[in-house]
DNA sequence: CCGACTTTTCGAACGCGTTCCGAAAGTAGC
DNA sequence: GCTACTTTCGGAACGCGTTCGAAAAGTCGG
C-alpha cells in the first residue's frame, strides 16, 4: 500500500565531481572526461534548444561514438541529472526566512522555481530517489523544509511527509505545466468547451467555457500555502524528539 | 507566468462511442473499427502485461498493419486514454456524500486510486487538457471536487483552482509512485544514505539512514486533508455567485 | 619483452513511436 | 463502364535510447 518515494542519499551512481584517478589506473585510459561531455550539453542545448539533446547529436558534438557516453553515465536521466545539478550549483541560493513557515514557503518555491525554469525538468523529476540524486548544493531547498517543519514543532516523520506532500504538489504542477506548454506550442486545438451534459455534471456544465480561462492562472502559491499550512496545523507541537508519534501520520 | 493546466472538452480527438457511419460514406471501407483494436489491446495487457504494449505488437494482435493504427488515433497517448475511458466506464461508481468536505476528499480519493490502479496512468496524466479528455463517465470526479467546493461556498474561480490543487498534489503522488515502483522492481540499489555534511544540511543528516522507512509510507490521504482544508479555509463562504473574487485568487 | 588483465571505444543491431507515400478499394457523377 | 474523388491500408524509412561484442590501449606481474 505505501508508495515509495523519493529518498536521499548522498552520491549515488551520478557524482557531481570528476573523480580524479588519472593516476596508475589499469585498463585503456578515457579519451574524453565527463566535463567534456557536460560541456557538449550546454553547447548543444545553447545552440539547438534542450529537446535536440539527444545521445546520439551529444556524441557527435563531443566528437565520439554514441555509445561511448554509455562508459560516462548510466542512461539519459543521468545525463539530465547531472546537467540539474550542474544548473543549479550555478544558481544562487537566497537567504531563507527564520520563521518556520516562512522558511518552508521560501524553500518551496525556490524548488519550484528552479524546476520550472529548467524544462526538461519534467523528464527526471519523478526518477525514483531524485533528491537523492542531488548534489548537496542542492540539498538547501530541501533542508529548508525540513528544518522549518521541525522548527514548527514537527516530528521527523511528519517533516517528511510535509516535504514529501510538498514534493507531490510541485512536481504534479511542474510536470502539468510542462506538458501544457509543449502541447500549446504546437497547433494544439483551443480547447474550447462543448456540449456537457448539465444533468450529469452540472457544475462543469456551469462553468463551461469559462473553465480554459479559470485554468490558465498561476494557482501555485495559494496551493502550497494551504498545504502547509493544513499539513502544520496537524502536526504535534511537542518539540520534543520523537514524542506524539502515533499522531497526524499514518499509524 | 501563468501555467496552462489540464481543462476539460466534451469530445476532442478521442470520442468514446463508435461512430456509426457504415452507411453512404465514399473511400475504402475500414477492414478494423476501433473497438476490434482496443479489444486486441486488452488481450495484449492481460496476456503480457502493460509494458508490452507497443504500438507494432498490438498491430501484430489486431491482425493488421503498424501504420494503419494511425488512422484510428493520433498517437499512443490517444491510445492510452481510449483504454483509460474503457477502463473508467467499467468502474463502479460509489454514492458520494453529501456533506462538501466529505465529498471532496472522496471524490479525490476515487480519483487517486483509479490513476494508481492504473499503472500505465503515469504516461498520460499529464497531457495537456487530460480531464477534458474524459468521458463524461469519468468526469463525475472532477464533478465532485467541483461542486463540493460550490457546495462549501467557493466562487467558481475558487473552486476550479481547488481542482486543480488536488489534481497536481494527486497526479505528482501518483507519478513518483508509478517512477518509484518500476525503479524499485528492477535491480535498485537500496538506496542507504551516506555522508551528509552535518553542518550545511543538519537535519536531512539528522534523519540520516530514517529517511528511507518514513518516505515509504503512504501520506496521500494526510496530504490531500491539509490541502483541501487550507483551501476551503481561504475560499470565501459567500455563496453569491462571483462575489468576493479579489480575495484568495490570483489578482 | 611478453602474455594476462582491465577498461574504453565504437560499429552494428534491436525495438520503439512516428511520418511518408504509393497502392488498394470503395462511392459518385456521367 | 468509365473517370474522378475519397478514404484506408501498409511497406519503407527516420531518429530515438539502448545493448552487444569485438577491437584498441593502457597497467601489471613475470
Amino acid at each position: 500500500m505505501a508508495p515509495p518515494p523519493p529518498p536521499p542519499a548522498s552520491s549515488a551512481s551520478s557524482a557531481s565531481s570528476a573523480s580524479p584517478p588519472p593516476q596508475g589506473r589499469t585498463g585503456r585510459p578515457r579519451l574524453t572526461s565527463r566535463a567534456q561531455i557536460l560541456a557538449a550539453a550546454r553547447r548543444l542545448i545553447d545552440r539547438d534548444g534542450w529537446e535536440k539533446l539527444t545521445i546520439r547529436r551529444l556524441a557527435a558534438e563531443a566528437g565520439i561514438g554514441a555509445t561511448t557516453l554509455y562508459h560516462h553515465m548510466r542512461d539519459k536521466g543521468d545525463l539530465l541529472i547531472l546537467l540539474l545539478n550542474d544548473y543549479v550549483d550555478r544558481l544562487e541560493r537566497p537567504p531563507l526566512p527564520e520563521e518556520p513557515r516562512a522558511r518552508i514557503l521560501a524553500s518551496a518555491t525556490a524548488l519550484h522555481d528552479a524546476l520550472a525554469a529548467w524544462p526538461w525538468a519534467a523528464e527526471v523529476a519523478t526518477t525514483d530517489g531524485f533528491v537523492g540524486l542531488l548534489d548537496e548544493s542542492a540539498l538547501w531547498m530541501v533542508e529548508g523544509i525540513v528544518s522549518g517543519a521541525v522548527g514548527h514543532g514537527c516530528t521527523q516523520a511528519q517533516a517528511v511527509g510535509l516535504f514529501r506532500g510538498v514534493w507531490y504538489y510541485t512536481v504534479g504542477e511542474i510536470l502539468v505545466r510542462a506538458h501544457s506548454a509543449g502541447r500549446r506550442a504546437a497547433g494544439g486545438r483551443p480547447t474550447g468547451f462543448g456540449s456537457l451534459d448539465a444533468s450529469r455534471v452540472p457544475h462543469l456544465a456551469a462553468i463551461g467555457a469559462r473553465w480554459p480561462e479559470l485554468a490558465a492562472r498561476d494557482t501555485y502559491p495559494e496551493g502550497l500555502r494551504a498545504l502547509v499550512d493544513g499539513l502544520l496545523a496537524g502536526a504535534t507541537p511537542t518539540p520534543s524528539g520523537e514524542a506524539g508519534r502515533a499522531r497526524g501520520d499514518a499509524g
